[in-house]
DNA sequence: CCTACCGATCGGTAGG
DNA sequence: CCTACCGATCGGTAGG
């Protein structure tokens, strides 16, 4: 019935079990059950719970590492380049909802682990997209009181929190959170065009 | 040694471990040992450990509650309320650190749960912050395309984020994100005064 | 607020 | 990938 073999069908079931219930919330015996193996099946295939969760984290981060080239290409396409690095981030996000539930977790569980985590493999792209911001700045076409690195910091932090909160909270559908969400990013870096050629729609 | 009698020291204890492991990765044995009793005089005071869950965050609910008057003060004083209202709620998550992280570990733990608190408890002001908002618009000072209940939400769930985030992953000094945090909140808002009397300055 | 104790479940191992 | 089993710890109770 269940796709895949029981290696994959494990980490599918834990990224959503870990996700959903966090690590300490859910047992080796809660994935058994679902993978549909015995507990100690689970630990031929990952030495230990720890090692597990390691997994988990590393399939997520592989992933990542996989979505980073079209998120640098977005960035370096011509204009509307924003929107399109962004649009990028959050179909990231998206394609797997666990996927920012488990970061926040993480980062509230792990907070030292996830921190070096974060300067290895987000402080280069963190670093370019501020360079391209100080460029804006320095053409008048961003805010020039924007501080570029912790604004980065501050719309991925927002980014992932939204996505993982939304279904969660909202009375309010997650598309009119989300659009408001890119509206504000934007708004919060580009000086408005007096003289605006063509005034983007906001969907 | 340490001040107040059991109860309020057990809060104390709770909230600071609840907040930094989780409901989940804290044992009532982890808290009796720091509060200095043992397992079974902890049960004696709160009936269950989901009893003290409950009590941290209804004590935590009760703070926010002696804060809200001081909130919808700064709400209505004159100018400059929109700062006056994101610095109260800055100082109110500050006042306590654990207060963000716990936030943010109840909505990803018991989601269901927690949009009802909101509902119950936020809702309001949300409501009467996004009239206010769209008293704005309409004279030109805000932006239009904002949503105004989605822009509230949005800032909210920013700030929170921002607060229970920071210390764990800032490379960066909290003061420096902090103060993004606001100047986004805010440029994300107001429309840039075309001929500005007295531009405020970041600091 | 304590001692003594409970059944259930935890992550993990032995051995096949 | 299974059966059988381990010591440790879990939240909680009895009884004082």
């Amino acid at each position: 019935m269940p796709d895949g073999d029981v290696r994959t069908r494990t980490l599918r079931i834990a990224t959503r079990l870990f996700a959903d219930r966090g690590f300490d919330g859910t047992s080796l015996q809660d994935v058994a059950d679902e993978v549909g193996v015995r507990k100690p099946s689970l630990l031929y295939h990952f030495a230990s719970k720890d090692a597990l969760r390691a997994a988990v984290y590393e399939q997520m981060l592989g992933h990542w590492n996989v979505a980073l080239p079209r998120i640098l290409r977005a960035a370096t396409s011509g204009e509307d380049r924003f929107d399109a690095v962004l649009g990028e981030m959050i179909r990231f996000f998206r394609e797997d909802s666990d996927r920012a539930k488990l970061i926040l977790r993480e980062v509230l569980d792990r907070p030292r682990e996830m921190a070096a985590v974060m300067r290895l493999h987000m402080r280069p792209w963190i670093e370019s997209v501020a360079a391209y911001i100080r460029k804006g700045q320095e053409t008048g076409e961003l805010h020039g009181d924007a501080d570029p690195a912790a604004y980065v910091v501050n719309v991925v932090t927002f980014l992932i929190s939204a996505i993982a909160v939304q279904q969660l909270l909202a009375p309010m559908p997650d598309e009119q959170v989300m659009r408001e969400v890119l509206r504000m990013a934007r708004a919060a870096l580009f000086v408005p065009t007096p003289a605006p050629r063509a005034r983007r729609s906001s969907r």
